[in-house]
DNA sequence: AGAGACTAGGATGGGTCATA
DNA sequence: TATGACCCATCCTAGTCTCT
């Protein structure tokens, strides 16, 4: 039988999601408030997905192997619209990062020249998400194109993760690319900062950062993995009426573009599908139990052995 | 009922070739 | 040599099916 000691850290373990559990309630409780203002508008298909997000880790069954102290999920439901849900988009962003980050760490032990940067690319602001992000897809492709010529300073990186972002203000949607550069000679801010001037439509900020200079490189690109790959804003805790009608405006652009947020290219393109977990003996003895998220809170119950 | 396997279709990176 | 057009293999996403 399981002590009461291992049933609070099974607990403790799981808190993290009863948080995101609350987040997500609390936007949903505003979107159903709200539907005439923010979501009439829209075809049954939003309503599909916002009951399915609704729905979203509802509850989940759990393991505990005492011979090695470890807690797994298993049977849970996730809804995946990453675009709407705060769970799936961080679900996706703790998959993605470790995906890229294990691939970088790979490449760099193979070739000690490799250098890591991380490159920030913005546009002007636009009056409308669809400009923001047509535009942001054409300059990208722009790059990988004059890349492939030795004149130009873009020619120098060798692989690359990245992802495509947005913000509003008041000076309208405003779209910005966040790049994971792998290359072996340095790279000259000002000439990259030029050839994306040149290929853009004045781009008024570039930035690029070496992470050589960091004290632990391989916990620094672990962490830029996952800044790179992290939801977008509007996937974010943002639960007034203002910020839900660019959730919904960022979410139906996405769908109605069959957009890819997160790209790939030259050593870093195709990641390992492989899991990367320790896989666990499931013939090693284990206590299993049921979590059901009530009143703001998951209650958790041992299920008979 | 949920997770994972499988599939179709769209998007994209990169190779090739023609042209200036 | 640089660049644009075109094409194809590969990758990603969404949807469906199957197994437990």
């Amino acid at each position: 039988m399981m002590h009461e000691k291992e049933l609070t850290a099974v607990k403790d373990k799981f808190l993290p999601l009863e948080e995101l559990k609350n987040n997500q309630n609390e936007i949903i409780s505003v979107l159903e408030k709200s539907k005439d203002e923010v979501i009439s508008f829209e075809h049954a298909y939003l309503r599909n997905c916002i009951d399915k997000t609704k729905k979203c880790a509802e509850y989940f069954k759990w393991s505990y192997y005492p011979l090695s102290n470890k807690t797994e999920r298993s049977n849970t439901f996730f809804c995946k619209n990453h675009h709407l849900c705060l769970i799936c988009a961080q679900r996706r962003n703790v998959i993605k990062s470790n995906e890229w980050s294990n691939k970088i760490n790979a490449l760099l032990k193979v070739n000690k020249l490799l250098q890591v940067s991380h490159l920030i690319l913005t546009i002007k602001n636009k009056k409308n998400i669809d400009e923001a992000y047509e535009v942001l897809i054409k300059y990208k492709g722009k790059i990988t194109k004059i890349a492939r010529s030795k004149k130009y300073e873009f020619n120098k990186i060798l692989g690359y993760v990245g992802s495509i972002e947005f913000t509003k203000s008041e000076n309208g949607w405003h779209g910005h690319i966040h790049m994971i550069l792998l290359h072996t000679e340095n790279l000259n801010s000002l000439k990259l900062h030029r050839e994306w001037g040149k290929i853009s439509d004045a781009a008024h900020y570039i930035e690029l950062i070496d992470t050589k200079s960091s004290e632990n490189q391989l916990t620094y690109i672990k962490n830029l993995c996952k800044y790179v790959s992290k939801p977008s804003q509007f996937s974010a805790q943002k639960n007034n009426i203002h910020e839900l009608n660019l959730k919904i405006e960022f979410f139906i652009m996405c769908r109605k573009k069959h957009a890819r947020l997160l790209f790939s290219g030259g050593l870093l393109r195709g990641l390992d599908k492989e899991p990367n977990y320790e896989k666990i003996d499931l013939a090693t003895p284990r206590y299993e139990g049921i979590a059901i998220f009530k009143n703001k809170k998951y209650q958790y119950r041992q299920l008979a052995a």
